[in-house]
DNA sequence: GAAATAATGATAACGGTTATCATTTAAGGA
DNA sequence: TCCTTAAATGATAACCGTTATCATTATTTC
């Protein structure tokens, strides 16, 4: 069974005290400057049960990049800059939600296949970097 | 300058004769049977100039799990079937492709930024599997 | 407390991909 | 055609994020 620990206490803490998307990296630098014993390996498992048992969010990215958590478990979609790499989150109304998401399963449809989830990652540019762009 | 090469002419045609959404490793063992002499490098790094000239798509997927390439540069959705993994290609008729662009150009427009491209997977479960699941 | 057994921390192993480097080969003249 | 040059190749080591292993520690239950 699932037991307490406080690492897995630390980690949901970290998490949530984050306003962006770190990486397991991140929160074990985090971590380590509260509980300098914790190991890396501890992190990747929590975030691994945190996730599974829909505590968290992740989200996955691609080979050689570490993928990102998320502690606001609101559904939302992401936003990635292609030129500073930052994540942010896109909250929708519900309007808005169940919008897209009736279109989505009616695109799933055309294959006969039910829709359960849906991954969606805009990306483009950022506002930070539109502004620096023009101010050049 | 690029240079011709005989085995990224075979990667392309190989890519191409697939319906489906092969990984390097699948191509790599397609090709073999006709050059054996062929490294499993020269596939990656033709992929990886293939996908940067937009002459195929890749899928990134998650950690640990290959990448899909996709000679078919129509756009179109993904999705992936949730238990047998196998993934599908969803193709939108342009007013429906237009509209979902926009709609999704909207989402970006909440946060100030310009969205170039999406990535979007659907997750579900396919006919091939959901018909399996009623058979049993 | 004491026993049972999850969870931990250190580190080795893993898997897909990329870097390295000597060798081969395509392209463009002489 | 031969020569030069530099891109492309093939073999393999290295890389990097993540997961597995395993002895040790710590939480739960009695």
């Amino acid at each position: 069974m699932e037991r307490y620990s406080k690492q897995r206490e630390l980690i949901l803490t970290a998490l949530r005290n984050r306003k962006d998307h770190p990486t397991a990296e991140m929160l074990y630098n985090d971590i380590s400057k509260i509980m300098p014993s914790i190991g890396i390996a501890t992190v990747y498992r929590n975030l691994a049960a945190l996730y599974e048992s829909g505590q968290i969010l992740k989200i996955e990215t691609k080979q050689g990049e570490s993928d990102r958590f998320d502690g606001n478990i609101k559904p939302h979609l992401h936003f990635q800059c292609l030129e500073c790499n930052k994540i942010e989150d896109i909250f929708l109304n519900e309007e808005q939600n169940n919008q897209l998401n009736e279109q989505l399963k009616e695109f799933a449809n055309i294959i006969d296949a039910e829709m359960a989830t849906s991954k969606i990652v805009l990306k483009g540019r950022c506002k930070d970097c539109r502004d620096k762009k023009i101010n050049l």
